[in-house]
DNA sequence: ACCTCTAGTGGAAACGTTTCCACTAGGATC
DNA sequence: GATCCTAGTGGAAACGTTTCCACTAGAGGT
């Protein structure tokens, strides 16, 4: 049943009497051939179950039409979501992307990376584990291959396909702050390692600054620890006069309402949370999830244009941040009744009433 | 700053003053040389910032040291968390996989298939769209390359890593029979494509048969009514009678908690809920979710141990499949007092008592 | 009748490797 | 001193493709 060896396309020239010039072209549609040639040749082809072997393709053509793509890990929806939308437009430009996962460790970064690079792909989508002083990216520029980031801020002339992190976090800090709070915390996972992070928390203490509140509470804690409910609450404990709190993501956001649960705390009453993603299910919990939300599926998109573009005239345009809109949920509320003497958070000026804004759209 | 022209191993031999063959054998510690030769070669290759094609070499040796893998979609984590699984375990071998995602799309399964195969790939780790019937199956299987499924049953010859979804179905019926329940619900996505979806429903309804119980409802939605929490709330009307109700996966069982608070039914008084797949966050939820625990990382790490046995010695075996656990949660609890006459459910003789076991491991 | 053009064709070189083979130069064995 | 081995080496052939180039033959222009 299967073929003795594989098929090449001198076989499909050998049967169509012909020379591999001439097949090429007729397979390819890449210069004259007469009708009949035509036909003999993809008849042949077809009767051979012939198949372009990439490989060879790619050696004589310099061109492996394959785009290699980085990001921290598959287990984080995010990401895969990011990636559909990488693959979805590559694969209509004809590319098809080679994606590999960090696992959040820098070595396998640099590893991927140069794997990548060894495979000839003629562009990169790299969302890193750790940008700053990254090797990694030392790499990429050395290669003369462009390079589309995600998720990043704009990082050393390199283009991004993004959100606003530290407009998001302040719009966070204003919904807050609308709504009376004014001891706010930010949970931060990787946040030495993550410049997402640290934009985050940037945009959201700028806010509470301009709001005249004190310095939010930043609270660091390890992927470890963020598994393990107790720690969270010990963490929460530790923070008894926090009453709004800005979480990473919303899997850590989730966490964090579980954690409240299980000292008593109540969310929203004693506690507002509100994350980042916008992950689906955000809206099915009760109650339901407040957060950023994002489109990563676009973001792999834009990322996937981008270097496409670059690919083709050479030049890489940083496009504006992607949109994000603020999902209003049920996880925050009015700030509580303060029982102790808090000194009085002045208002930010632009605050006009306390009704609630359900969604509201920016992208800057 | 960058390199005129890319640098091949003839350039290497050049400034190392030998010829090509040495200096693959250097670089390659694959035969002879002298310990002033290889000095020579190593300090070339370093200076010139050499490293090797993939391309060029893959055409030669025809090993292309790549695995494909086709998932239906990256967006959901379950197959994220195959995914790096897989690499995990190829990357250990020197493989690398080439990841795509069908996006549940039968054409666009059996184009990447071919498109994997045109890349010479050395096996294929796959999950279908559509595993019955399907043309990339016989795609795959024309090829020649190794096979190794992921998550379906074992189907036609071909090895699987998976978990017995039948057993699975079953075991998640005896934890509503144990409760009282006698009225179930089996709440699929995808059930006319998706075999994964019929096994458990076959073992769902073979353990309420064991235990003399009315056929369970099978009640099958789309991907789009999924998203639709009143479309849910209207299934969950239409079908009173049920106390316990079974989901394809964890996301369906949020959801469904979700559209029964809607209609006024509390979970897990007035209905029970028991999810599959066993995501992270069912813990962290309120209530707890009760799901079918299974190991998506370990079915990548197994399917693609498999796979690479196969590339070496040609032969495939199957595997027994993985083990999966039983994990209480607070959507289930004991059936509600009934109101009408319905007759008695007589219970599984192997019941000894009310107690509610935490968690049962099992593997077969 | 000559030249020029074009369409159609195939030979062969190249892409970057690995590996087979042939070759040399010593050292060991008889 | 002839023979055999071995380590070390490099030339060259392949892998499957595309594409440059050269060639033919007929058509069309003078």
């Amino acid at each position: 049943m299967s073929d003795k060896a594989t098929i090449t396309i001198k076989d499909v020239a050998r049967v169509a009497g012909c020379g591999v010039a001439t097949a090429s072209r007729v397979l390819n549609a890449s210069g004259p051939a007469s009708a009949e040639m035509t036909e003999r040749v993809r008849r042949a082809a077809e009767d051979l179950g012939f198949s372009f072997n990439a490989i060879g393709r790619a050696l004589q053509s310099r061109r492996s039409r394959t785009v290699g793509c980085l990001v921290p890990s598959l287990a984080n929806p995010v990401f895969g979501e990011a990636m559909q939308g990488v693959q979805d437009q590559l694969r209509a430009a004809g590319y098809q992307p080679l994606i590999c996962a960090s696992n959040y460790d820098e070595d396998i970064d640099e590893d991927m990376l140069r794997t990548l690079l060894a495979q000839k792909v003629e562009g990169l989508i790299i969302t890193m584990a750790v940008p700053a002083r990254s090797a990694a990216l030392k790499v990429a520029r050395a290669s003369g291959v462009p390079v589309s980031l995600m998720f990043h801020d704009p990082i050393d002339g390199f283009a991004s396909a993004y959100v606003d992190n530290a407009a998001a976090a302040r719009e966070v800090a204003r919904q807050f702050i609308v709504r009376g709070h004014h001891r706010l915390g930010f949970l931060a996972l990787h946040f030495a390692s993550s410049d997402r992070s640290q934009s985050r928390y940037a945009g959201f203490r700028d806010e509470c600054r301009v709001a005249g509140l004190a310095e939010p509470a930043l609270i660091e804690i390890s992927e470890r620890e963020a598994r393990c409910p107790d720690m969270i609450a010990n963490v929460l404990r530790a923070n008894p006069e926090i009453t709004g709190l800005f979480a990473s993501n919303d899997f850590l956001a989730i966490a964090v309402q579980n954690a409240a649960a299980r000292i008593g705390r109540r969310v929203p009453q004693d506690l507002s949370v509100i994350g980042f993603d916008g992950i689906d299910i955000g809206h099915l919990l009760s109650p339901s999830l407040a957060t950023i939300e994002t489109d990563a599926g676009a973001m792999g998109r834009q990322a996937a244009h981008s270097l496409l573009i670059a690919m083709q005239n050479g030049e890489m345009h940083q496009r504006p941040p992607l949109p994000f809109v603020f999902r209003a949920g049920a996880t925050l509320a009015a700030a509580p009744e303060k029982k102790d003497g808090d000194r009085d958070a002045p208002q930010s000026p632009s605050v006009h009433q306390a009704s609630v804004p359900t969604k509201t759209r920016t992208n800057s």
